[in-house]
DNA sequence: CTGATTTCTTATCATATGTAAAGTCGGGAC
DNA sequence: GTCCCGACTTTACATATGATAAGAAATCAG
């Protein structure tokens, strides 16, 4: 069995997990590689997986119109959840892919959302994830609507510095809500 | 005991309820009115209530820069929840104002996630509802960046025909992100 | 009803961002 | 190493939105 420790560690951050938990949580999870630029997930696909990224970089994108478009990246020590597709079992308009080689550990959706009536603790703690991530959501909407790209760009920077040199800077402005040419010239004044 | 009919409906479109639940949740909520252009809750005030509208509309609004901004409607038979001050215990930058006279169920909020040990379904049915709210803002996301101001306008209408009618539109204008005027030349053309 | 205040629209001008096209740079394939 | 292709930047021009101000319409108080 692999460790999953990244994974427990990570959970326990949000709620204290009883051993019996823990190892029912083992049973649902598998840990998977992924190369770089390979889609985890395709357009289409109804999310029933939960990833946990022990390593590397992920990101979430769609096609507007033709036009690919970031809808977020994800980090590792994070979780990468399409919550529009896995909350309402419809097929996913978006994609998960890999920006860097991966170590990834994934969770059926299913069998873990079936252990939240034996095991409390584990709908606790799932539910503060989700919680906080709607906290997230709600202030990304406001600095997505009352803030200018370059102010985006800028708060970007100084929360993922590392960003810039791990991830293309074209899905970096698809993410901001401008195009290349635009961060471009973000980027060019001083 | 006031009915809270209208209340417990909503909260069964999320899953079962029990008699016992819901009485206990009767017993954390309270029946209050409330009048036009009241601060339900001002801004600096920690969330600690979970309203719930029968009647009326309300805002959730904030200041940047001196500028008021309108984060969200809410209107009857639906939530009022600052997200981001319930789930972290920090005061609120953002207040909720009514925007009509309201009939508003007042739900403590402390009180109610102290019934999720006892009452699984109470906790099953908010975990439900916040999940939706989850998938609500990952959708407003994709609606605010990826979509033009006019599309947004139509979508706006689209779904709430009557808010052109019951909410100014200086307020509509700045949940859309734009300004009055440019509302306004949105509504002209056509 | 009347006057006062707020809301909404219209017009003008300034600016940020988009689109298109061309040029530069750098890494990978061979 | 050389070539090629994709990523990034730069420039020029077009367009949508913002800011400001003034006028029209609606709402409210007395």
């Amino acid at each position: 069995m692999s460790s999953m420790t990244p994974l427990l560690n990570y959970l326990r951050n949000f709620g204290p997990l009883s051993k019996a938990a823990e190892d029912a949580v083992r049973l649902v999870a598998r840990r998977i590689e992924v190369k770089r630029n390979v889609d985890l997930q395709p357009i289409g696909h109804t999310c029933k997986t939960i990833y946990f990224l022990e390593s590397g970089i992920a990101r979430i994108y769609y096609y507007k119109a033709d036009v690919e478009v970031t809808e977020s990246f994800s980090f590792e020590n994070s979780l990468v959840v399409r919550y529009e597709s896995l909350f309402t079992g419809r097929p996913s308009r978006k994609a998960i892919q890999m920006l860097e080689d991966a170590e990834v550990i994934a969770i059926d959706a299913n069998a873990l959302f079936r252990l939240y009536d034996q095991h409390h603790d584990v709908e606790r703690i799932f539910r503060h994830i989700f919680e906080a991530a709607l906290v997230d959501q709600v202030n990304r909407i406001e600095s997505i609507q009352f803030h200018t790209a370059e102010e985006r760009y800028h708060a970007f920077m100084k929360e993922r510095p590392d960003a810039i040199l791990r991830v293309p800077l074209k899905y970096i402005a698809s993410y901001l809500g401008i195009t290349p040419v635009s961060l471009s010239r973000i980027r060019a004044q001083r």
